[in-house]
DNA sequence: TTTGCACCGTTGTTTAATCAACTATTGCGT
DNA sequence: ACGCAATAGTTGATTAAACAACGGTGCAAA
């Protein structure tokens, strides 16, 4: 009885949170390799912070895009062997990347972002229908 | 202009949705560590499966759960592998297996759920607050 | 000054997700 | 009986997440 109970909140609240989330992402992840980007939703999540504002450190984006420190470790990995950032070490404070953008990273907004608003038009009218 | 527009609403849809769960999530896997349980969220959403309806197949679990074949695949690897499932094939129609849960998997559902219980009313009491 | 603590980033391990390609089986229609 | 599409499950490759442990750096108090 009870259990039954926890099972549909579950559901519930994994229809409202997650499962939506989730289909919006791979959604996204389709449209921007259908387009020809060599982006994620993820990796976009990091591109649009430095796109605002250049040169952050690493921390600094972990803070914004709420994932963990190793997580952007390695996005930013992915995004420097795809030549869309470059970290570069700071003399003033030796324990600091600052991340910056490629001339290739900063061209990928406007694309990219054109995408995303496009994503985001279907997603919230497919919503609103519901 | 437009641009921070969008982040806003990414902002928001990502609170809304992916981090919610996210933080759940996490919340959760971390609850069931605590207690000296060996398995995660996602393992526990099939095992919720199974426990309403024992001997399923893996493409009922898969749409019960909303994951991709492979994804379940892999999960009922790990729960082989912790003697918590069974794969049963059946004689009447080769290409498909029963997933059977052993008792240890079954013995597992009160002590979950009790856990899943308890975090639930935690998230929603700190929802509600907000 | 050195000791100790906090901070930044990296690495290893494990788990999971997606997509695409593949095998095996089933069953339908001609 | 044959071919062929549909179905069930597996596998490989790539991307990402969490957590824990670790190395290097900065800084302040003892």
């Amino acid at each position: 009885m009870q259990l039954i109970e926890l099972v549909k909140i579950n559901e519930l609240l994994s229809i409202l949170s997650g499962r939506l989330s989730a289909t919006l992402n791979r959604h996204l992840n389709r449209k921007f390799k259908a387009a020809g980007l060599e982006i994620t939703t993820e990796q976009w999540l990091v591109l649009v912070c430095l796109w605002n504002k250049d040169k952050l450190t690493q921390q600094a984006i972990s803070e914004r895009t709420f994932k963990d420190k190793a997580s952007i470790t390695r996005l930013l990995d992915t995004l420097s062997r795809h030549d869309l950032i470059e970290r570069h070490s700071e003399p003033t404070d030796r324990r600091i990347n600052l991340i910056h953008l490629t001339e290739k990273g900063k061209r990928l907004e406007e694309q990219a972002m054109a995408i995303v608003k496009e994503s985001f038009e279907q997603a919230i009218t497919g919503i609103t229908s519901q």
